[in-house]
DNA sequence: TCTGGGGTCCTAGGACCC
DNA sequence: TCTGGGGTCCTAGGACCC
């Protein structure tokens, strides 16, 4: 059996933990420039805001009804997972954590403990411990499992757990979803699907084989609709030491206003290399691809495509700043041109080896030894002194490298909540 | 005026290999 | 007119997820 555990509305849940006042009221987090709603507590669902909806469309709701929106506090929501997926990591003999606030439990041969209770009294112990709501499904494949815990964040009355160990109950939660509800069914999918009459999970449940690869992309689609069957297609992948390894690592970001000039760009991406070369070494990692892109206004009057990118594999796979931040930089130069308003950038590592494994180079002799070292004071010094303590010269692009002035790229963060558990100058103060 | 930032997996075609 | 069978790697793109 496998437990799905997802927190409720968990972004606001983690600023409702340090901020109680919040409690009962209508509260929305925001996405990077305060520009989207990202997470909504019922209340602010109750409004009727959507999911992924730009401020500036709900303005006027948002002023009569008095909804705190706040900007998204990310050191915070990491941190805070971090201490539920502890907690879930003590319950099972194996976890996956598939994204910041939702892990997958494997409760193989702990049936005979009576799942149902085993989970009321996980969630009982994850909210009195982190002060995080979370909901539970628990069943024979993901699918249904996240089925369940779909039901279970709907019905109230089921006091935030499903337990679907039977046929009965099985058929019984299928046929209240909705199938666009339905774990791996987006949009595109869901209107073919009503094309074809197929309303409900359990009427996707009865689909043939033939027809889910037809319709649903194929082996994707035959495989979901086998795990709505019951017969798992999905493995655990349980994350090691508790902690996620990614096989791509992306840093992109929409400017806070346009950019043109080079010197700005080079230095947004430049930051955006360093941060994707940090994230790399956190998990032991080095990359062997490297993309960059950058892109105009989608919003605007110029024709798409809005992005273009390049890419390169790298000679020697490195996770080193200074080499990567070299790379980016030179295929910028690929796609930058003159005169050209842009709104965002990014960049992208790949093809990933563990650091120690790869291919050595022929031309470093020492294997790199000298430049990792260098690495791991970096990362130490920025551990210590705070994150930018020290960066790249690129990085800093046309700023002048003293002075406190924000970056170009840099957008809005008005709202934000203080770090209250990474930042010794932000903690929380009771009174 | 204002419109996010991450990820995953799969397919298909072309170049190239034996 | 006929002209094998089996791979890999790379790129691009599409669908989905949170």
């Amino acid at each position: 059996m496998f437990a799905l555990v997802d927190c409720n509305n968990f972004y606001v849940s983690c600023e409702r933990a340090f901020q109680p006042r919040l409690e009962g009221r209508p509260v929305v987090v925001l996405s990077n420039n305060d520009g989207c709603i990202v997470s909504r507590s019922a209340e602010a669902k109750a409004l009727g805001i959507a999911m992924g909806e730009p401020l500036f469309k709900v303005k006027d709701l948002v002023q009569a009804h008095g909804v705190q929106a706040l900007s998204s506090n990310y050191a915070l929501y990491g941190d805070m997972s971090g201490r539920v997926m502890g907690h879930l990591a003590s319950k099972a003999p194996e976890l996956e954590i598939y994204s910041i606030d939702e892990a997958f439990l494997s409760l193989h041969g702990m049936e005979r403990w009576g799942l149902d209770g085993y989970a009321r009294e996980i969630r009982a112990e994850v909210k009195k411990r982190t002060h995080i709501p979370t909901c539970i499904g628990l069943a024979p494949t993901k699918t249904l499992a996240k089925l369940a815990n779909r039901v279970a964040k709907k019905d109230p009355s089921l006091g935030g757990v499903l337990l679907l160990d039977s046929p009965e109950r099985r058929t019984w939660a299928l046929a209240r979803v909705p199938v666009e509800d339905v774990w791996g069914i987006g949009r595109q999918y869901a209107t073919k699907l009503h094309a074809l009459g197929i309303t409900t999970a359990a009427g996707l449940a009865q689909c043939s084989e033939a027809m889910a690869r037809q319709h649903l992309g194929g082996v994707v689609g035959a495989r979901l609709v086998r795990e709505l069957q019951g017969f798992p297609c999905q493995a655990l992948s349980p994350s090691e030491d508790g902690t996620l390894k990614r096989q791509s690592i992306a840093c992109t970001r929409t400017f806070g206003k346009s950019l043109s000039a080079f010197e700005d760009i080079v230095g947004a991406v430049a930051a955006f290399a360093s941060r994707a070369a940090e994230k790399l070494r956190r998990q032991g990692s080095v990359a062997s691809v490297l993309t960059v892109f950058l892109s105009q206004d989608r919003f605007g009057n110029t024709p798409p495509p809005h992005t273009r990118s390049a890419q390169t594999t790298l000679p020697v796979a490195s996770s080193s700043t200074p080499e990567l931040v070299r790379f980016a930089r030179a295929l910028l130069g690929r796609l930058w041109q003159p005169g050209v308003v842009y709104k965002k950038a990014g960049v992208i590592l790949d093809g990933f080896e563990k650091g120690g494994e790869g291919q050595l180079s022929l031309f470093a002799p020492d294997g790199g030894e000298r430049v990792e070292r260098l690495m791991q004071k970096l990362d130490a010094l920025n551990q210590r002194f705070g994150k930018g303590s020290v960066q790249v010269a690129t990085a800093l692009g046309s700023r002048m490298p003293t002075g406190k002035s924000t970056t170009p790229w840099h957008g809005q963060q008005q709202r934000r909540t203080p770090a209250y558990t990474t930042c010794w100058e932000e903690l929380w103060e009771v009174g």
